[in-house]
DNA sequence: AACTATACGGAGACGCTCTCCGTTTGGCAA
DNA sequence: TTGCCAAACGGAGAGCGTCTCCGTATAGTT
């Protein structure tokens, strides 16, 4: 790639990023996008093709950050329901950290054609290394893909509503005990 | 109102309902709506100020059906779980009945602006009626609120997923035995 | 039959995503 | 350094969406 490109690229990431995150998803057009980062139209568009494909680039750097909340979450020392409930929460917390993000990538779980699929295997894969973690302590048969939609959904209400913490956690401990074994 | 004013109205109610029904909300433009009910542009909009407006009117007629599927679900003769239960499925089927309606009124359920208010106000009084019966098995501090946005969500992903139905049913089973008392 | 409040239709304003194509430029080879 | 051209650029505008404005038509009353 040019180096002007290049350059060009990393700025209309950085832009977009901090429009997505002040604005959601929705409220955010291509085109202030292309003013914030001083660029034209059309040279937007050939290094994002679409609008959900920019929004997959900005999420691309915290999705690595989910591998390190399942590590923090698994700590040995705490009961099955607080490991958890401690993994629910942060999961949930990341789902919202860029607004309109927690429905996308929740509708996208199970369509491999989406821009956000290698999001999705993210967190179906974390999901999977906590069920397996736990194994004992949860209901028989729960699946990865549940927990996702579960929490992905809580996510979407949350963040729709713009929900204060403590709604949230007191809906995910429902959940969460839905979860564990009866 | 003026008899062809009422005319009117009801031709656009029925084609948009029958229209959002098969596509979901966002596929339905309102410009296909007017050319459906035979109308102009103009007459639609002063019928119905905005797209929301029009979505609120076609869900009159089922938000009526939420009290008797209360009263269904509320038979003395199931167990408590099986009660709540059947409940959830049914209320979640409902909210899925219409495309995009499920995450549309979740996201109206804390704001009395909307244009879904009155919907909401329903659902609230008809989890209400359920968390009254049920009360001494059901977790101390449920509220009608929670209930609502759990199963919202759930409704959400499963409308946005195009689950199948027993997809929904096992998460809803999670939910279920999270909100029955431990 | 005449009158007027009410309702009608559709052109078009405005904003959005995305495309097309003439112009410019970075990086390399002579 | 200079010349070349593939690569990248910019922005006008196509196409589609919601919603508005206003001149025209008509229902219902007198």
């Amino acid at each position: 790639m040019r180096a002007d490109a290049q350059r060009n690229r990393d700025r209309i990431v950085e832009v977009a990023r901090a429009f997505f995150r002040a604005k959601g998803f929705d409220a955010v057009s291509m085109d202030e996008v292309a003013k914030g980062a001083e660029v034209g139209a059309g040279t937007l568009y050939r290094h994002f093709p679409t609008k959900e494909s920019l929004y997959d680039a900005v999420l691309e750097a915290w999705a690595e950050k989910v591998n390190e909340a399942v590590d923090r979450a698994l700590s040995p020392d705490a009961s099955a329901r607080e490991q958890l409930l401690t993994w629910l929460t942060d999961y949930a917390a990341m789902l919202t950290e860029h607004k309109g993000a927690a429905a996308r990538i929740t509708a996208a779980l199970g369509d491999p054609g989406s821009p956000f699929a290698a999001k999705c295997t993210t967190y179906l894969n974390a999901n999977q290394r906590v069920i397996d973690a736990l194994d004992s302590a949860l209901r028989p048969g729960v699946e990865a893909m549940q927990i996702s939609r579960l929490v992905g959904g809580m996510a979407a209400v949350a963040d729709n509503s713009e929900l204060p913490a403590d709604a949230v956690a007191s809906m995910l401990e429902i959940v969460a005990d839905g979860l564990l074994a009866p």
